[in-house]
DNA sequence: CATTCAATGTTATATTTTTAACATTGTGCG
DNA sequence: CGCACAATGTTAAAAATATAACATTGAATG
């Protein structure tokens, strides 16, 4: 590698410090030389900078690592949420103020919402904005504030307040741990708020769980098991199914 | 688009949700179809995802976004965005609460925030909170409320209250339309609050523009000029640099 | 000045990605 | 049921990108 190819790179690397992308044609003419050269230059290089599909972009960026690490134990998660989900949709109604909670469970939920007319989504989880947001014919709202990266959502003083001037009419609740006598419960405090909240204004209460939550005690309990109409789970709820409890669906 | 579609897309938007990169080949497999469903289904999409290569990415994410690029017009604009974005990271220091406003016009700086420490970044658009959520040392507060899908971004009633009540010292705004008489405008009424409660509530008001805005006027105006400390423009502000005006910054 | 050789350019070929066309499947509906 | 039509699959062709081979340039050197 010469001098010359050196002060090339150099001169690429900086173009691409604050991110984005070059393309090969305009490495080559930003530089005045043959898109072989740029690519030979590249190969001679540190490996800092690599093509990806004709572009030119830092290959120490995690922007263009490839995700494919779903595993198959990651999968078989998914199928069950998918499920679970599947059941949970058989509740909806057009016209529905939904309350969706943070987390992965209930995201497959939201890919069955497009089947219904006039909903509207309340949530505080920005993955789960993040799917509403592509439906054409969902309203969404935001239940915003200081993002916690945990949880991948939002937390606010006024959270309550808010959801409590909503007409939200079926909430749609996951868990990390439930137990018959130490009631539900998650792993984040700022959860807290927002699910009771959204479980003192619904009409319809609905926790959605799989297997892996059943039996199982987290730090910041949220709701009695009886706080719900509807249980959701792949698990063994062997519940009394007694008078008041919720009713216990089976995905 | 059908249902099916819109949950294969919101099934791999959850999967690039995180930031990095996914082969058409293994989005595939991943919904169980072929590519070329894949192909159709981000084509008749609303285009939050795009093919780089055969590589599918959010394409709202600026590290894809062309730094330069001689022919295309509409690269050149990134390209002017970035730079823009490059003379605002200027301003910016350590421990700063920063205000930033929707549109793309702002998105290139969120990659340049890294080089601080102890930022919060307050905002009411999507696209800004993902990109911030991506950053581990950043502080981000979404202000919530009803999705705008034009804009991309949330707006409700109480807004003005929230941002008052944050200690926001440096506001990144955008506009559609500048002009020295008729002043600062945008496309979208629900943006008219929240941008104007940040010029209220900042220590330093910066008015980020390209040149394609300035002298024109759109349906919603939010300020005068003077109202801004700061302007950063690639274009021709002739404006009389007089007593109180705003210190235009070309780049 | 001719020789040498690294650097670069040019062209050809292989591979991959994109686009287009047509075949097949499946679903809703009279 | 059987038709119509949308959704998806399959295949072929076109375009873009990657690799390889060979040609040219130009500076260094004896």
């Amino acid at each position: 590698m010469n001098a010359r190819s050196v002060s090339r790179l150099a001169r690429l690397q900086q173009a691409l410090a604050g991110g984005g992308t070059l393309h090969l044609r305009d490495a080559a003419r930003l530089c005045g030389v043959s898109e072989m050269t740029i690519r030979r230059d590249i190969d001679a290089s540190d490996g800092a900078m690599t093509l990806l599909g004709g572009r030119l972009v830092m290959a120490d960026n995690p922007q263009f690592a490839p995700v494919y690490d779903l595993d198959r134990q990651q999968y078989s998660h998914a199928m069950t949420k998918r499920r679970l989900c599947e059941r949970a949709a058989g509740f909806l109604a057009d016209g529905d103020t939904l309350f969706v909670d943070c987390g992965t469970t209930l995201l497959p939920l939201v890919n069955l919402l497009a089947s219904h007319e006039r909903l509207t989504v309340v949530t505080y989880a920005l993955n789960v904005a993040n799917a509403v947001s592509l439906l054409p014919g969902v309203r969404l709202v935001l239940l915003g504030g200081l993002f916690h990266a945990s949880s991948r959502s939002f937390g606010s003083d006024d959270m309550n307040a808010v959801i409590g001037r909503l007409g939200i009419n079926r909430a749609f609740i996951s868990a990390a741990g439930v137990h018959a006598q130490r009631g539900v419960s998650c792993f984040h405090f700022h959860e807290v708020a927002p699910k009771q909240a959204a479980i003192a204004c619904a009409e319809q209460r609905l926790l959605v769980v799989d297997e892996s939550k059943v039996g199982q005690i987290r730090p910041a309990y949220f709701a009695q098991l009886d706080d719900f109409d509807v249980v959701i789970t792949d698990g063994d709820m062997t519940l009394p199914q007694a008078d008041g409890g919720p009713r216990i669906v089976a995905a």
